[in-house]
RNA sequence: GGUCCCGUGGUGAAGUCUGGAGUUCACGCCGGCCUGUCAAGCCGGAGGUCGCGGGUUCAAAUCCCGUCGGGACCGCCA
């Protein structure tokens, strides 16, 4: 029925006679036997010449046959991959008329009502965008199949039906025909069953798994969502982090053209020290940098004695921030839970200037020599804003991390990429061992290392712009760990 | 379970606080003009139970109460 999609004409197609299939996106009319059409499919726009008569309104389908010619100069749309030509002599076959859509079939629509553009979604899908979307998830899907595949992994389905299980989100349950007053549960999450296929020797297992959550709602969160679940026997973490880096690395391909080299690792000690949180964003610098060296002997009240001062530089940023801004930085630090932010402006030092080289309340309480140390170590330069907490390490690394969040990270989808797997992650909250405070499930595998005492999981987390996208542990499999 | 915001021709908004004739803007739609446009241009036109119900008032899109629908957030989310 056709020979060519609409979006893939180009100037080597020149010449030939051939036949294209898809929808009006648009009609531009231009006299008696003058008119515009340009088709659209789901690979692109192709303009085609028509005599004005020709009766086609916007999203009739037709399937168009004419020769692929060069357009005249002065005409070319560099906007469009195709618009180096256009089908002229066409000939125009209309399958199906259409009613004027209720919404633009274009980037407009995305301001449109959710509702709406759901009542009518074979409209919506018709979009490009949409279009993009469904593709890049099927590639996603398949190289991630492909990664796996692979490296040994077995796609093994579990059961959707199932008794409910008392931990977790609330399930979605499904009433029973044969036993009224019972119920199934649909799986919160993929991973009943599956340790059954380790202890059965299928030694790796994989999923593209439905998870179902019947919680209450949020931007960001569905009913239901797909995971990536799997399960390998007689491993290390350096097998499993491997095994899993694969599948991201694929589907990052897939979805960006664009294979990262690898994906770093660090431990969740530094990225608490670094970065003050304990899923970083890596696409910006900002880093903690720790003060606490520079101020041992300090005799400004604030800092002496502190357990931990570190400090962030926000680059030029002096300028921006006035009083009233910095008034509400420090309100808002002490809501995280710090005593106090002190702010410092990087002025230049010499005739007329602050003689410390900052401009801050607290700079006449500062040496010179902590001046000029505290300048070094933050590799401050003239318009910087510097912030330092002085506190408990936690809290310092917290507060921090929140305000260089908070001050210096790109918009969520601007890449690239920067992924991490944060390792050794801390099990409690407190190092006294009669306050512990198990942060995470009594399955992980606990490693305790000697002095001080602390107990570190062998479990990681992957992190995507802030995100945690992905995480796990090593299970207990010894009789005596 | 809770707090807040929004419902106005097909679409998106303004009008609501401070009541006075369904008023306005952009897009779309219909008709006309137009032979190189490309989110074409110019001229004209049609299209609305202001979500729904009740109340206050001489008068309600506008104020009050209720209700339905949608959204954001808190709780919740191994």
């Amino acid at each position: 029925m056709r020979t060519h999609l609409c979006g893939e004409l180009r100037s080597a197609n020149i010449g030939e006679t051939v036949s294209v299939c898809g929808w009006v996106a648009r009609r531009r009319e231009h006299g008696e036997h003058l008119a515009f059409v340009d088709l659209r499919d789901y690979s692109g726009i192709i303009q085609c010449v028509v005599d004005n008569d020709v009766d086609v309104r916007s999203e009739y389908v037709l399937r168009i046959t004419g020769v692929v010619r060069q357009r005249p100069d002065g005409t070319i749309n560099d906007s469009l991959p195709t618009g180096q030509v256009e089908l002229g002599e066409c000939q125009v076959e209309v399958l199906r008329k259409a009613e004027a859509p209720p919404f633009p079939i274009d980037s407009r629509a995305d301001d449109v009502d959710e509702m709406v553009r759901l009542q009518h979604r074979y409209l919506d899908l018709r979009r490009d965008r949409m279009q993009k979307n469904l593709r890049i998830r099927a590639a996603i899907n398949s190289s991630i199949r492909g990664a796996m595949d692979s490296q040994g992994f077995v796609e093994v389905e579990t059961p959707m039906l199932v008794p409910s299980t008392p931990e977790g989100a609330r399930e979605f349950l499904v009433p029973s025909r044969k036993e009224p007053g019972s119920f199934y549960a649909l799986p919160q999450s993929p991973q009943l069953f599956k340790q059954l296929l380790m202890v059965a020797g299928v030694d790796r297992y994989y999923q593209m798994a439905r998870c179902l959550r019947d919680e209450d709602l949020r931007a960001d969160r569905q009913y239901e969502f797909m995971q990536l679940d799997m399960e390998m026997s007689f491993v290390e973490q350096d097998d499993v982090l491997a095994a899993v880096s694969e599948a991201v690395l694929s589907a990052t391909e897939a979805a960006t053209g664009d294979r990262p080299q690898s994906i770093e690792r660090i431990t969740w000690h530094d990225a608490m020290e670094r970065f003050g949180i304990d899923k970083p964003d890596l696409r910006f610098g900002m880093e903690l940098v720790d003060l606490t060296d520079v101020f041992a002997s300090t005799g400004f009240k604030a800092f002496a004695g502190a357990e931990s001062i570190k400090g962030i530089r926000v680059p030029g940023a002096a300028g921006d921030y006035g009083r009233n801004k910095l008034d509400k930085l420090t309100d808002h630090a002490k809501s995280l839970g710090a005593k106090g932010l002190v702010w410092m402006k990087v002025v230049d030092v010499g005739e007329g200037s602050e003689a410390s080289g900052f401009e801050s309340p607290v700079a006449k309480f500062l040496s010179a020599e902590e001046a000029a140390a505290l300048r070094s170590t933050m590799e401050a330069e003239t318009g910087d804003l510097v912030l330092i907490v002085a506190d408990e390490w936690m809290t310092t690394c917290e507060v921090l991390g929140t305000l260089r969040n908070d001050l210096g990270r790109p918009p969520v989808h601007e890449g690239p990429y920067h992924f991490v797997w944060v390792v050794r992650p801390r099990l409690a909250a407190s190092c006294v061992p009669s306050a512990w405070d198990l942060r995470r499930r009594s399955g992980t595998e606990v490693r305790v290392l000697p002095e001080p005492i602390r107990l570190r999981g062998t479990a990681a987390r992957r992190v995507r712009s802030r995100s945690r996208s992905s995480g796990g542990d090593l299970g207990r499999r010894r009789e005596h760990p």
